[in-house]
Parts: structure tokens; sequence; C-alpha cells
RNA sequence: GGCGACGUAGCCAAGUGGUUAAGGCGGCGGUCUGCAAAACCGCUAUUCACCGGUUCGAAUCCGGUCGUCGCCUCCA
């Protein structure tokens, strides 16, 4: 296995430390809602997740939240409530999100707030050891005594400090120097420390937690390519000096950005597009084959034209594995009662999950992943049009356990809700086909295409199906596909099949 | 200015030295169907931004040109 390291800039041979993978990647500051680029980089460290276990190793997997910043406190002052309530607020958001996605949980969540005993144990540790200074309450990282700082980056000092503009009043020896405390201002929620009441910088959180829950090194550390400088470069500077032990972490990976139109997707450019709002026009399964569709460290361009092709896609993956069901179920069982349905692993369909591996295998190539779903899927389908049962059952399981892989659910379409029953029908219900007069028939399609509550409609399209499959045995046709034409319009699909009328909700 | 990445069909997107350049969307033709839809079958880049070079051989390596993006300030 294979995974291309920050660090290196290469290609590197994936050997953990153990058989428990330590995976750290950085979270999220809540003060507004998550966003498609959050996702994106979460989606893709599921995936990685999951393909590791996938693959036989356990892993331990941390996500830091920072609940305490200049913005959540902005935010919250303009709001007029604690900032430890908004940030409560936008945590719950948060995993209402990654649930809503199916991300995966980490296996621990540390709040910056939580850890700050970790934090000034280290800092301590950093101004004793001559990394850092105080200057009027706060402390900074004295860059220059790290001989490799830039190494993540590839960039180094001097070249960072000729573009820096020094700022009047700056307490820091060097400009690139960063703060790991800072002395509190009036109104600010603080912490005690030695050197008096403040709250720690950013980068010292990931330092101290990474330590604390995964150990002095770590196998895995991810993030968008935007934390690679500062915020990751100076985690190794901290972390490093801190253990004296080098590397902080083996092997670095961090996923290209979402783009909006020509730009990066961020809060503070204010151009993105909320994850609560994609959720609303697509599904999870949809934003998660969008995503996973491009390559982790590529950048990927929202585009909602791109995000529909993904739907179509979604809907002949779903289609694919739920060929079992109605209306094949019954001659799918009867073949498969009759020839047995063993799946053992040497299959000819297990060229598909080895071809998989072999793309997962290679720094985690999803898209390559996603074409052997298709390629699954078209052999599924063709083995349902010869009623070859084993051979559907058996491709089938591989590819629920490949698609599972990537974090894909594919639910059953819910296709029981649409007997009910609905009360303005039952008198027409009584009616022969013979005596189905025009304007039963505009009342129906009336009350379906005005009425989007599905809960109201679902009953209306039933019956309208039932009057339809009627009309077509009397080979009334005009009327049958109007009806079509019409249930159309408001995203529903009608399937003939040789075993009956499906009818489908349009991705 | 420094560092990093990218430019592959109408669109999205793999491939990074060697048989016919994955896969998806869209389009076209066919099978099936009363007609559709779905599914299946076939077609849809002699060519990988452009110009040179290395090589028996390059989309893949090297140099240059043009264009795009990211980071260098908080940011997944």
């Amino acid at each position: 296995m294979k995974v291309f390291n920050t660090l290196s800039g290469q290609k590197e041979d994936f050997l953990p430390h153990g058989d428990e993978v330590r995976m750290y990647v950085c979270g999220v500051t809540p003060y507004s809602d998550a966003h498609l680029g959050h996702a994106m980089s979460y989606i893709y460290f599921d995936a990685i997740q999951r393909y590791l276990q996938f693959h036989g190793y356990r892993v331990k997997y941390v996500q830091n939240i920072t609940d305490i910043d200049d913005k959540i406190i902005d935010r919250a002052a303009r709001l007029g409530v604690p900032a430890r309530e908004l940030a409560e607020q936008y945590i719950n958001g948060y995993f209402d999100d990654m649930d809503a996605l199916n991300i995966r949980r980490a296996d621990i969540y540390p709040r910056a707030t939580e850890e700050i005993p970790e934090m000034l144990k280290i800092i301590q540790s950093l101004v004793t050891k001559g990394y850092a200074y105080p200057a009027q309450g706060s402390i900074y990282f004295r860059v220059k005594n790290v001989p490799d700082y830039g190494k993540l980056s590839h960039r180094n000092l001097d070249s960072m400090t000729a573009r820096v503009r020094i700022e009047p009043g700056d307490e820091k020896e060097n400009p690139m120097d960063f703060v790991l405390w800072k002395a509190t201002k009036p109104n600010e929620p603080s912490w005690d420390s030695p050197w008096g009441p403040g709250r720690p910088g950013w980068h010292i959180e990931c330092s101290a937690m990474s330590v604390k829950y995964l150990g002095e090194t770590i196998d895995i550390h991810g993030g968008g390519q935007d934390l690679i400088f500062p915020h990751h470069e100076n985690e190794i500077a901290q972390s490093e000096s801190f253990t004296g032990k080098k590397p902080f972490v083996k092997y670095w990976l961090h996923n290209g950005l979402l783009q909006l139109d020509e730009e990066k997707m961020s809060k503070s450019l204010g151009n993105l597009v909320t994850i609560k709002e994609t959720l609303k026009k697509y599904r999870a399964d949809t934003i998660r084959i969008f995503i996973l569709h491009s390559h982790y460290r590529t950048p990927l361009t929202y585009d909602e034209g791109t995000l529909e092709a993904s739907g179509v896609a979604l809907r002949a993956f779903s289609d694919a594995k739920w060929k079992l069901s109605e209306p094949y179920a019954e001659i799918n069982r009867s073949i498969s009662e009759a020839q047995g349905t063993k799946t053992d692993g040497t299959t000819p369909a297990n060229k598909y999950r080895n071809r998989f591996i072999s793309a997962m295998d290679n720094d985690f190539n999803t898209p390559q992943a996603i074409a052997v779903l298709f390629d699954l899927a078209q052999d599924i389908n063709r083995a349902v049009n010869l009623n070859h049962a084993d051979k559907v059952i058996e491709h089938r399981n591989i590819f629920i356990e490949l698609a599972g892989v990537l974090g894909l659910v594919l639910p059953e379409p819910e296709r029981e809700s649409l007997t009910l029953d609905i009360k303005e029908l039952t008198e027409i219900k009584g009616l022969t086909i013979a005596q189905i007069k025009r304007e039963n028939l505009e009342y129906l399609l009336e009350k379906t295409t005005t009425n989007h509550n599905v809960e109201n409609t679902e009953g209306h399209i039933n019956y309208l199906k039932e009057l339809r499959d009627a009309l077509r045995k009397d080979k009334k046709f005009k009327l049958a596909d109007e009806i079509r034409t019409r249930l159309y319009g408001v995203g529903i699909v009608l399937e003939d099949t040789p075993k009956g009328t499906v009818p489908k909700r349009k991705q």
C-alpha cells in the first residue's frame, strides 16, 4: 500500500508503527455551519479510515474541535451569547452534518477548552528548553531555533521572512514566530497560566491532543492543503521540539481544496455552500460520489451539473444493488433456491475486489475504485438479464461490500409507501375503466401535480399507476401515456417491466 | 517575488515510459417495449495546453512558453 506523503513529496510504502494505525485529522472551528469543503475533507478521510479497516488494520482516529478562538469570540460577542454556547450549538450542527453524510465518527473528539492543562505543560517545557519566550503576557514559539523549520511546506525561513510585513508594536523576536499562548483581553474567556490569564494559540492544541491521545509519533495526520502552512508546519516545530522525537508524524496526507467558481470555498471569503443546503438538494450518496469520483489530492470544483451526473450514477448503483427486490425478487428467488448461492472469495467476481484493492492501495485512488463499482453494476445487470441468479448474488455481495468501504449506503427505494390509501380516491376507486371520465382523470392528475407533499401524493400516484395498468390492458395508450408523462413532470418515473410497473422517484 | 499543484473527448475524471488513453455524465445507433423508461450491445480523444529536447519508444522524463488554482494572514 502506498500513500503520498506531503513531507517527502512522494508516494511511500505505508508502514504504520503497529497493527493499530494512529490517525489524526484536523477538525473544525465551530462558529458557523460547516460547508461542502469540510464535507469533502471528512468524506475523503472517512473513506481512508474505512479502507484501512477493510485492509485489516485497527484504526484509532482522533479529530480535534477548536472551540475557542478569535472568530468564536467575535461572533458570540456580536450575538450576545457566551462563546461556549455558540460553539456548542455549531458542534451539534457539525455532528448532524457528519451523520447525515454517513461519515463515521472519530474515536475521540477532544476540545481545545478541555485540554488546556496539556497545552500549558507543553508550553512550559518549550519555554524551559528555549524554544519559546514570554512577551507581554503571551508566549511565542522561537522559530529560528528549529533548523528544519519549513520542511513540510518546502520553504525556508529566509524566503518567508522576506515577504512578511513587520507590524508596528509587534512583540515578536522574529516575524515568523507564532503565538502559543495569548494574553487575555478584556471581556474574553481566559484560563490561568504561569504567565497570567490567557488562552491557547491555535496550533498548540493539535500537538497536545495528538501526543496525549495517540503518542509522540503517529502514523497519519490529515487535513486540507490550506493547513500545510502555517498550521501543520508549526505543529511539527512544537511537537518535535517538545518530545525530542522525530518524526512527529510519519505520513502527512492533505486533500485538495473545493473550489467555488474560480476561488477556494472558504468561510473567510464567504463564498460557500453549506452542507445543510447541499443536503436539501442532493442525497448523501450523491454528494459522496461527487467527491470520491475525483482523487483526494486534486482540487474539485463545485458544479451542479457534475452533482446531477453523480445523482444519475447513484441511481444506477442503487438499481444494481436492488435488482433482487421487486419486481425481480420472484424470478431471482426461485432461481437462487434452485441453484444455491454460495460465495467463497475465489469466485470470478473476486477479480473486482482485487481491482478495487489495487486502486485503493495506490494512494487511495477512489476514482478508479468507483470505476470498479460501475463495472460490477454492469455485470449484475447482465446477469439479471440472463437470469443467472448465482452470478447476480455473487457480484451483488461484492458490490455491496465495496460500496460500503467507500461509505455509500444505497438504501432501498421506498416502494411500500406507495400503497397509502387516500380518502378522496375511495369514491373514484369503485369505478370501472369504462366509466372513467376525463374529469376524474384530470382531478387525479391535478391532485398529484399540485400537491408536492410526499405523504399525500403517494396514494394518488399509486392509484394513477393502477388506473394506467387498466388502461393499457384496454389498449387505451394515449391516456395511459399521458398519465406517465404528467407524473414524470412531477418527478415520478413509471417503468414498465415484464413483471409490472415500478414507480420511482427521479434522482 | 518564493513555494506547491494543475492544464487529458461536449462536460466530469483516472492514467505518469511500451499491447487498442480507465470509468461516469451527455449524445448517436441497435436489442427489448404498444410507445417509453430502465437494462444490455455498439459508436462517441490516432490523441493528452503549446513549442523544443532526451529515448528504439512519452500524455507520462527534461527545458521553455501560455493559462488556471492553492499557500506564503484565519481557513478542511
